[in-house]
DNA sequence: AAGGATACCTGAATGC
DNA sequence: TGCATTCAGGTATCCT
């Protein structure tokens, strides 16, 4: 669902539409989303959107700044004038828009709008001064992720003094961040590994191909805009194509692009997850 | 202290 | 038919 190539997909839409306009006023409808004073925000300018892990940041020139997680099921939609007119699927959203799931609308200068939606209400935004941001618990305790700071080495450490087994501990935001259920079943599968394995027990080539797999199924999720499994969408409303590459991920009982076994399902660490036992070791 | 289980939610799919 | 149950997964929190 929404990991690093979804969130950095939302983010480069924002970064786009939102970069120069003010936030005139905040409508907040569902109040337990937003946490911190919302009139600190009035009259900011949006300077910058950055992502952190799976976490979005807007940045005001008032010293304020918007904390988002999105969770599973937020979703952050542009409405305004420099919306593509080639962009015809998203006129049906728009026209519904806000719809039962808006909770917090941001009106902007000139008349555009920044909707927050989220069906299953996990997501929050919270507004802190712009020094702040390594406060929240979330922020802080992130680990190092995939094209930013995670070398193969640090890489290695991280998965060598482990106690848990594989799958678990790529999706540990505070081990790695940035990677969730999906992409971590697809690299597990691109590298030959069972999820099952215990980390420690990974060889160094073993850990090499992983790191690699990672980073080749991030990149293809982030060519591809996501994966619009249940609500992820992009900032002007749009859908993702990752969901149609997926490797092994929801695919129980279809054969395995690597050899032809079956994808089986089984449950991980809570989680669901998809693998073949016939190639991944 | 690390790691596991559960809660938070709603809608779609499945069960009876 | 229709109501109840199960499942989806990213944190946050509690428990061991």
């Amino acid at each position: 669902m929404p990991e690093l190539p979804e969130v950095e997909t939302i983010r480069k839409g924002l970064e786009e539409y939102l970069i120069g306009h003010t936030i005139i006023d905040v409508e907040v409808r569902l109040p337990k989303i937003v946490q911190g004073d919302i009139s600190e925000v009035k009259g900011g300018k949006i300077v910058s959107v950055r992502r952190f892990g799976k976490g979005l940041v807007i940045d005001l020139d008032n010293g304020y700044l918007l904390a988002i997680h999105i969770k599973l099921t937020g979703q952050l939609i542009y409405a305004g004038k420099k919306i593509p007119q080639k962009v015809k699927v998203i006129k049906q959203l728009y026209s519904s828009l806000p719809n039962k799931w808006t909770h917090v609308i941001f009106h902007l200068d000139q008349g555009e709008t920044l909707f927050y939606n989220d069906f299953r209400q996990f997501g929050w935004i919270k507004i802190i001064p712009q020094g702040d941001l390594k406060k929240l618990v979330f922020f802080k305790e992130l680990g190092p992720e995939f094209f930013r700071d995670l070398t193969l080495e640090l890489f290695e450490k991280i998965i060598k003094k482990s106690n848990t087994s594989i799958k678990p501990l790529l999706i540990d935001q505070k081990k790695i961040s940035g990677v969730g259920n999906i992409y971590s079943n697809d690299a597990l599968s691109l590298a030959k590994i069972d999820p099952r394995r215990k980390a420690s027990s990974l060889t160094s080539d073993e850990i090499k191909c992983l790191y690699e797999s990672l980073e080749t199924v991030l990149k293809r999720g982030l060519q591809y805009g996501g994966a619009s499994e249940l609500s992820y969408i992009n900032a002007l409303g749009g859908e993702g194509s990752y969901q149609k590459h997926f490797l092994v991920y929801g695919r129980q009982g279809q054969k395995c692009f690597n050899c032809g076994g079956t994808i089986e399902k089984i449950q991980l660490g809570g989680r669901g997850t998809y693998f073949c036992k016939l190639c991944q070791k």
